[in-house]
DNA sequence: TAATTGCCGCAGACACTAAG
DNA sequence: CTTAGTGTCTGCGGCAATTA
């Protein structure tokens, strides 16, 4: 859910709390904003009334980041990074986006990474970013569009695509012949595509990655 | 010297009303 | 119902005086 506009800090004064943070001095932000020192510290004081917290401590005539400021500077300048990419990529070119995959590392070397030049020389607009996960993980808290993983379909508030069947054999030293393989049932596993419920567009990148439900 | 604050003007958003 | 005009409100930034 969006949170209301009135919620929202201004980009400005962001901007400005950012360029204090980074510089230490208000007159220096206003330099380097092309602004007056005076609208400095009002964007300042606006941001701080707004969020109602205190974000730089006044020691005489110096700017100090307090504890809440220094937490809060982190993820501005995160979010004015991503904003200025997407705003360069907007720009640049508008059909581009990225494709976030968790995958097994196993999977992505074999099976996954040879398929990528293809998939690069077909769409050069998109990126995919691989990132290995071993577990299973919440979508709404990580920034991934969709998982390929082995198991059984058991997460929640997800969409799942039997990727391809898989037979597992066991293999053993002789000596251990004999032994029980207790676990022998939940070796033979199926490698799941766990798809996130957000819709983002990235199903067409996944079929062109070849990641469908009939695969090749 | 640097930050804060009062005052002012400008621009855009918004609500309301009247005309077609 | 839609559109245009008008008044009001709000945000933003500059200038100048004040404060620490």
């Amino acid at each position: 859910m969006i949170a209301p506009r009135r919620f929202l800090p201004s980009v400005n004064s962001l901007l400005a709390f950012e360029a204090v943070a980074r510089l230490g001095s208000a007159t220096q932000a206003a330099r380097e904003l092309s602004l007056t020192q005076s609208a400095i510290s009002r964007q300042l004081k606006t941001l701080e009334d707004q969020l109602g917290v205190a974000l730089l401590g006044r020691q005489g005539r110096q700017l100090v980041l307090t504890d809440a400021g220094k937490s809060y500077v982190v993820q501005v300048r995160d979010i004015l990074n991503k904003l200025a990419q997407a705003s360069i990529s907007a720009r640049t070119n508008p059909t581009a986006g990225a494709l976030n995959l968790a995958i097994l590392p196993g999977f992505g070397m074999h099976w996954l990474a040879p398929r990528l030049r293809d998939f690069a020389q077909t769409h050069p607009e998109v990126t995919v970013n691989l990132s290995t996960r071993l577990h299973p993980f919440s979508f709404q808290n990580s920034p991934f569009d969709a998982a390929i993983h082995f198991g059984k379909e058991d997460w929640p508030g997800v969409g799942y695509l039997h990727l391809m069947p898989e037979t597992v054999v066991p293999v053993c030293a002789p000596e251990l012949l004999g032994a029980p393989l207790e676990n022998a049932a939940e070796i033979l596993t199926y490698p799941l595509l766990h798809l996130d419920t957000r819709p983002r567009g990235w199903s067409r990148w996944l079929r062109a990655l070849g990641v469908t439900q009939d695969p090749p």
